[in-house]
DNA sequence: ATTGGTGCAAATGCTTTGCATAAAG
DNA sequence: CTTTATGCAAAGCATTTGCACCAAT
């Protein structure tokens, strides 16, 4: 159930972030997002990069990927999916079946356990880091 | 393949911190386990504790949780096991039966990805929260 | 007119580092 | 003795926040 809010002022600044994040098929981060957005607006400061995020977070307009402590990366493809996330080079590549997804483990079911499959990040090694 | 360091000094420290760590069954977070080791020995650093963590953590002795951009969360049990994130309330639950879990997608195989089970996280919702 | 948004700079919070001293080998 | 480890304080770095001004509705 997406939440949209009502207090919610389409700003030149929010439009411009939400469709350069669009725009991109990889994983910026903040500071990424901000470089590309300041090309075509350079007066933007990094706390409203940081602040339309947070708002488009919360309207389910992007996904946010907090991975192994690591800047957060955040994707404007919301269709639900899940990341593979290499351990080594740290690249991000998606999967779009996640209905055909699905973890199986006992104690899962026995302890009531919901997993997020949409959301699901995995770690491990890529083709290349094998 | 787990690396021992050759330089390795077996510091009251270190065997504080990681005794204290394997006495729980928790997931304590750095300062936590700073509260902890303080009690028993209370002119400790909080940066000797993060330098031991890293030490120990390299040495394979322990497991890092670096989850959803909050504090990294320690695990001295460091027989391969998942872990069940709660997205609500942050509970951490483990899944012993490694060997036994699969994530079955179609796109894993064809991209050539080799997921780390032993180390997998998977966020959701836990009993309580659901 | 309201009130939410912006830009800036300062603050926050977790973690890391530099350095002089201490202790392990 | 040599080298790693410690404790302290300071620095880093990503992110958040306070505030005065601006702009969307």
């Amino acid at each position: 159930m997406v939440q949209v809010s009502t207090k919610n002022r389409n700003t030149a600044q929010r439009k411009l972030i939400l469709e350069q994040l669009k725009s991109v098929k990889t994983h910026p981060t903040a500071d990424q997002i901000y470089e590309m957005v300041r090309k075509r607006m350079p007066g933007i400061g990094l706390a409203t990069i940081y602040r339309n995020l947070d708002h488009l977070l919360e309207n389910g307009l992007v996904i946010k990927l907090e991975s192994k402590g690591n800047k957060a990366r955040y994707d404007g493809f919301i269709d639900p999916h899940c990341h593979l996330i290499c351990k080594d080079c740290g690249a991000v590549a998606d999967i779009d079946d996640v209905q055909k997804v699905t973890i199986k483990s006992d104690k899962l079911e026995c302890c009531g356990f919901q997993p997020s499959y949409e959301f699901l990040e995995v770690f491990g090694l890529c083709k290349k880091c094998k």
